[in-house]
DNA sequence: TCTCAATGAATGAACATTCATTCATATCAT
DNA sequence: ATGATATGAATGAATGTTCATTCATTGAGA
């Protein structure tokens, strides 16, 4: 007899673990990281405290798990994106949009990035480590396939070029969600790019 | 009949304070600042866990007493290098320079400026609101001279720029701090304002 | 009836902060 | 000069609170 492929009680719901998460992406960003308690968390999500654990090892986890959805997500979208790009610069602009877009998108997760998630160096390192590093790999790749191609000046080594582009997204980031948000974030990935790939200096031709 | 203008006796200790706050750099950037207990600051410097308290006010006091030391030498540092030179470019160079120096000079610091005084949102607005605003606004300056000295291009809103520079220095102190650091961080300086100065783009003239 | 997701009260460890006490030194009285 | 007293910096044990985590119990479906 066939079994329904979702089950029709409460359960283990499908999607209690989103729902967890985005309840803590909320609260992180209202109260930070060591200022919420795990039963915040579960009040936002709708359900008590104990059950928070039935799907995550600990309040740690919850963080991390965070940061690995979204950084799974982001990566795969930029992939896509990616794929239809070939111009180097067009596809340094198309990252520094993606990342100011989904950052700007929901403040509450813009929080948990740039601020919540940098608590001890322990735990920046292991960030690090994996998904941060994938995702400046793939600004890196971009540079380094615009010297081959001869549109970008190859004195400049692509592992150092990415961390400057990368660094300045952040910092864009990290100012709007610290000021009263009146504008856009994605709209200064255009600026910043423009001046990651001319400068700001006069060019002495004109 | 006069009294002493000092006290011979051990006393309110002239660097007691100083003391206390170099005891927190270490512990911070070893344990965290959530990780670190009062009593662990207080060990490291040599006192008492009570101690701490006749010269901060609580354990926050502390991390924002480190900040604001730090801050006000480095600006001060800044503004003296800054009146010797006149060029606007060698000025941002300088900048980037004395940036990156102050940090790479004391890795304990660096941890606590780059990841231990980023805890919250209510943390970090209360520094960006001060300190850093002065900072930045030194570089926001320098690039507004830069652009009616004619040097610099006029179409890039100065505040924006001195973001991008600033976030491309943090990036670069962020990942100095979580590598394994055999590298000096002030080389890094260099090549920042390069690329800031002029782009990564492949001149079309060449 | 049986299973197991969900509950939420109870637990116990962690830790910032307090404060009664100590004691080295200064000041005063004689 | 000497002893008596005052000062206040320093101490560190004790306090009280704040949670993360656990687990005995519940009750809704199958």
């Amino acid at each position: 007899m066939p079994r329904p492929l979702r089950l029709a009680r409460p359960g283990p719901d499908v999607d209690k673990r989103q729902l967890i998460l985005d309840a803590a992406t909320r609260v992180f960003a209202e109260r930070g990281f060591f200022g919420a308690q795990v039963a915040d968390v579960a009040h936002r999500a709708g359900i008590a405290a104990g059950t928070v654990y039935l799907y995550f090892k600990s309040k740690d986890d919850l963080l991390i798990s965070l940061f690995d959805r979204t950084m799974q997500d982001a990566i795969r979208e930029g992939r896509d994106t990616l794929n239809a790009v070939s111009d180097p610069a067009d596809r340094l602009r198309q990252i520094a949009r993606l990342h100011l877009e989904r950052l700007g998108r929901d403040r509450d997760l813009a929080v948990v990035f740039q601020v919540e998630l940098r608590q001890s160096t322990k735990f920046m390192a292991r960030l690090s480590a994996t998904r941060l590093r994938t995702y400046l790999g793939v600004i890196r790749d971009t540079i380094a396939e615009g010297q081959a191609a001869g549109v970008f000046r190859a004195n400049v080594p692509p592992t150092f070029a990415a961390k400057m582009l990368f660094g300045a997204l952040d910092e864009m980031a990290t100012n709007w969600i610290l000021s009263d948000r009146k504008y856009e974030l994605r709209d200064d990935a255009e600026g910043v790019v423009d001046v990651f790939l001319h400068g700001v200096a006069q060019r002495e031709g004109k």
